[in-house]
DNA sequence: GGCTTTATTTTACGTTTGTAATAGTAATTG
DNA sequence: CAATTACTATTACAAACGTAAAATAAAGCC
């Protein structure tokens, strides 16, 4: 089960700290979605139906925290990108964004140092 | 208005051969999807709705070219994954493929050429 | 111990998506 | 020209999504 748009804005505070009361969510989201705390917490239902994310009583409420990993959400997301539109090499990405949006100096240089060291690994 | 994953292996059709009649997206999808007929035509109407694509009428019927280019759509792709996942930033996406799947040799040495021409540009 | 507050659970509702079947229309053929 | 064939256009329907309001339940206060 894949978590939607919405519901990975909620992982993203989730991710960032934890864990979190529901309240605590909907402060972390104000500045970012234009969301009623009634949506926010269908998000987290929503999530918690999926095992995205677990809850902990504590006391009158929940305590919620991430179950997926961030790193694991990404893995997926970018793999299946990559996949889909590029044959699964990153070469090509690189080369269509370089292409599309021209790199700062700034990326290339960070580039450059990473390819250099994977290269001499 | 955004196309939908479905509705994108029928614009890969469309964008390795065109123009075609519904019948050519048929067979051409044949291999791909286990679709019914039926569902191929519901998503080509739908893409065209989404002036995705264009018909033109050929006797008694169409003959369906993409108006959305390829480029375009993998752009946009792309890059919402780069900024929603990786703040907007390259290295970090390459950082984060090498670091899970271990890059190949060839797909380092291809990375490696194409800094290299960017850096010289 | 009721009333209010606070937090959770349930229910709602319009869209989009995936997946198709059915109805309608134009062309072809006997 | 009536019947069949080829296509297109309309309609269907359940699940997921975005967005939220209403109903409960539990706790604290007067």
């Amino acid at each position: 089960m894949t978590i939607s748009d919405a519901e990975s804005l909620v992982m993203d505070v989730l991710w960032e700290s934890q864990p979190m009361t529901a309240d605590d969510v909907v402060q972390a989201l104000a500045g970012r979605a234009a969301w009623q705390e009634a949506t926010i917490r269908t998000l987290l239902n929503r999530l918690l139906k999926k095992k995205a994310i677990a809850a902990e009583r504590d006391g009158r409420r929940y305590l919620y925290r991430p179950l997926l990993k961030r790193a694991d959400y990404v893995h997926a997301e970018s793999k299946s990108l990559l996949d889909r539109l590029f044959d699964g090499r990153i070469a090509p990405m690189v080369a269509h964004f370089s292409a599309r949006q021209k790199l700062g100096k700034k990326e290339i240089a960070e580039l450059k140092r990473l390819i250099e060291k994977l290269d001499h690994e």
